[in-house]
DNA sequence: CTGTCGTTTATTTTT
DNA sequence: TAAACGACAG
């Protein structure tokens, strides 16, 4: 018991304790946030709650990871001290923890059990955005809506705000023609969505709510089960969440809401401030408590945060400080260029390397990926290790997704939407109006099955024999796919795929007309073998189930292995992949500052910090979306524990053409007491510096 | 059906 | 700069 408050301030041991009823906590950065809810859980568990009757819902499966592990390390000595002599304690204490997820990881497992309420089959496909992307593009095809005029990404975006407002396809009144045309595309798509036994990540939380609405039992059920509630990162929720959650909670009213409004940064996918603005009006009985004291950075630090954020009208009140000392002054550095800059920072952080400091204590944060190229390039000609935070997702690549496509069509032979990827991949002589008409093919069948559909059109004789014959093929790799499915395990099943289709030659091949080189080609073997590690955790099931639960894994873990790491420690200019580097990650870190959101380092470099980059050009002419990115601004500051580095540059290379920019108007709301500016004209080897 | 060539467009992205 | 898309010829 002693254990669960150790190492906790009274604000935090508050939070903890308030077992009944809703709690909302304000948490600044650094003020122990996840420290405060893993605390909680294991309180509740050692106050004989069950933990079946607990939920605790995060944004991320890191974020569920880690509060697996550090509530298991808080709880296991508390009960083992109970029954010390008793073996089984470890096991019981592993079987016994919460349900900790994400919302969809949540959502979806709701659906696995009631989704047949709406008349899916169980075996439906997650989709992901590519997915749902070529599914809109589809159906604004056949109801001949023209491209140009709708961007699919943008009526995609329309629907998906349509959806999460939780109105349904027949419910939609649209106001214009525009939506009229949106709304046309929604009814198309979601009934699609429904043919194709295929869910969106959007349905994971909608398919839900409206279960519970229309089945009163099916909420009871799970009210039941999970009296108490805890949402972390309660700013980021969006309103479809919000009321998903909300439904949850309203029998017992035990919800522990925990989040900081000052930290919210993603209103661009749908988080809805209000839903923890409006915590008090939901819940007029709720406590509120303010976590405010800051555990990582240097005052000077918090007081620049604060002077940003300050600037924004809406927000709650409150005001972080720490105990920690001044720390040295912020510096903020003008430069003549990117290139400048990147050899700014790199000098700087050469000055630290000599004052003891190692790689891993190093982060340079930017607003755009486009802008981690010229870092990139002086890291590489310096010699410097770094990786790579977000970018290109491991799960995004092509030889992945083709290799999924096909497992997807073992899993669930409607999902024709995977067809598409890999109808013709390798290529086999089968084009576009060829699946069209297979799309169209009817068979038996009252649901469309792919296998079932070639198998049938193949026999057509009015074909061509040449194409009769290309289908016929393409069906018997597929069947034979299926078979192998049912005796092999799933890695064995992988490793066929790629030898039946040859998709190595096809790669080989591939890489080298796209103009890159072999190196291309090996890395996405590299990918591929990967894969089949990552599917080895699935060895002991058969095939079709292990490979249904991997591609569950997949469709809610898009993130695993996001860390794109490079090092420039062999020939020259040699990109190697670090991915199997034990833990040691004796490397810096670079990432958009979305990215950097809940770590921490020593020393932090903000580049680029100019008008219309950040904030982005695009977000100045809108005052909610200008507040935003100073929150966001606000959330890269307060990454910094020790020291603080802002840069920009007069001159920026941007999409290969120039710009001239001034300094951010962030850069102007930290106080000037605390900043060491060093601006070019003071600069002494200012004849060097023209030469960039 | 396939490959090439010019045009277009460009934030952020926990799932 | 560069990747992604669509038009068009072979």
């Amino acid at each position: 018991m002693d254990k669960i408050f150790e190492n906790l301030n009274n604000k935090q041991i508050e939070a903890v304790k308030i077992i009944d009823g809703p709690v909302l906590v304000i948490s600044g950065p650094g003020s122990g946030k996840t420290r405060c809810l893993t605390h909680r859980v294991a309180y509740l568990m050692s106050q004989n709650i069950e933990p079946a009757n607990i939920l605790a819902v995060t944004f991320t499966n890191k974020a569920a990871g880690e509060m697996r592990d550090r509530i298991s390390s808080i709880t296991e000595p508390v009960l083992s001290n109970k029954g010390s002599e008793n073996h089984n304690t470890k096991y019981m204490i592993h079987s016994t923890l919460p349900l900790i997820g994400t919302f969809h990881s949540i959502g979806l497992r709701i659906l696995r059990n009631e989704i047949p309420q709406l008349g899916y089959r169980r075996n439906f496909t997650v989709f992901d955005t590519d997915d749902q992307l070529n599914l809109v593009k589809r159906v604004m095809g056949e109801l001949e809506i023209d491209v140009k005029s709708f961007n699919p990404r943008i009526v995609l975006s329309k629907i998906s705000e349509v959806k999460t407002q939780l109105i349904l396809p027949e419910s939609y009144e649209p106001k214009d023609y525009y939506l009229e045309t949106i709304a046309r595309v929604y009814r198309a798509y979601q009934k699609e969505l429904k043919e194709l036994n295929a869910v969106d990540f959007d349905d994971l939380i909608v398919l839900p709510v409206q279960i519970f609405k229309q089945s009163e039992d099916t909420l009871e059920k799970y009210q039941e089960a999970w009296k108490y509630i805890l949402v972390d990162e309660y700013q980021d929720t969006s309103y479809d969440q919000y009321i998903f959650i909300n439904l949850l909670a309203k029998k017992y009213r035990n919800l522990f809401a925990i989040g900081d409004d000052a930290q919210s940064i993603y209103q661009f996918r749908r988080a809805d401030i209000r839903n923890i603005l409006n915590f008090q009006k939901d819940y007029p009985e709720a406590k509120i408590i303010l976590l405010e004291q800051n555990y990582r950075s240097t005052k000077n630090i918090i007081t620049a945060a604060q002077g940003i954020i300050s600037q924004n009208k809406n927000q709650i009140q409150k005001s972080l400080w720490t105990d920690n000392n001044h720390g040295g002054k912020i510096i903020i550095s003008e430069t003549m260029n990117e290139r400048h800059e990147a050899s700014f920072v790199i000098s700087k952080i050469e000055e630290f390397l000599r004052n003891g400091l190692t790689a891993k204590d190093f982060a340079i944060l930017y607003r755009t990926h486009a802008q981690s190229r010229s870092i990139e390039e002086a890291l590489i000609m310096s010699g410097y290790p770094y990786q790579i935070v977000g970018g290109l997702k491991f799960y995004d690549r092509k030889e992945i997704k083709d290799i999924i496509a096909y497992l997807k069509i073992i899993i669930n032979p409607s999902d024709n939407l995977a067809l598409e990827r890999i109808y013709n991949v390798p290529s086999r002589g089968i084009g576009k109006s060829t699946l069209t008409k297979v799309r169209e093919e009817k068979t038996n069948n009252l649901r469309p099955d792919i296998i079932a559909s070639l198998a049938v059109y193949m026999k057509k004789e009015t074909l061509p024999p040449k194409q009769r014959l290309a289908i016929a093929e393409f069906h018997k790799t597929l069947a034979d796919i299926s078979k192998t499915a049912e005796t092999k395990n799933l890695g064995a099943l992988i490793k066929y795929i790629i030898k039946r289709i040859k998709y190595e030659d096809y790669l080989k091949e591939f890489s080298l007309t796209k103009q890159s080189d072999y190196e291309n080609f090996d890395d996405r073997m590299e990918n591929l073998r990967e894969l089949m590690t990552v599917a080895s955790k699935y060895e002991d099931l058969p095939a079709k189930e292990g490979t249904e639960r991997f591609l569950e894994e997949l469709a809610l873990l898009q993130d695993t292995d996001r860390v794109k790491s490079l090092t420039s420690n062999h020939t020259a200019g040699r990109i190697k992949s670090l991915k199997n580097d034990p833990a040691g990650k004796q490397v810096m870190t670079l990432m958009t500052t979305h990215a950097s959101k809940g770590l921490e380092f020593p020393v932090v470099f903000i580049v680029g910090m100019e008008e219309g980059l950040f904030p982005h050009s695009r977000a100045v002419i809108n005052p909610t979306e200008l507040e935003e990115e100073r929150r966001l601004c606000y959330v890269a500051v307060t990454r910094a524990k020790e020291h603080l580095i802002i840069t920009y540059t007069r001159f920026r290379n941007i999409y290969g053409s120039h710009s001239m920019n001034l300094p951010s108007r962030f850069i102007g709301e930290i106080p000037a007491n605390l900043v060491d500016y060093q601006l070019i004209d003071s600069f002494e080897d200012r004849e060097e510096i023209i030469r960039y």
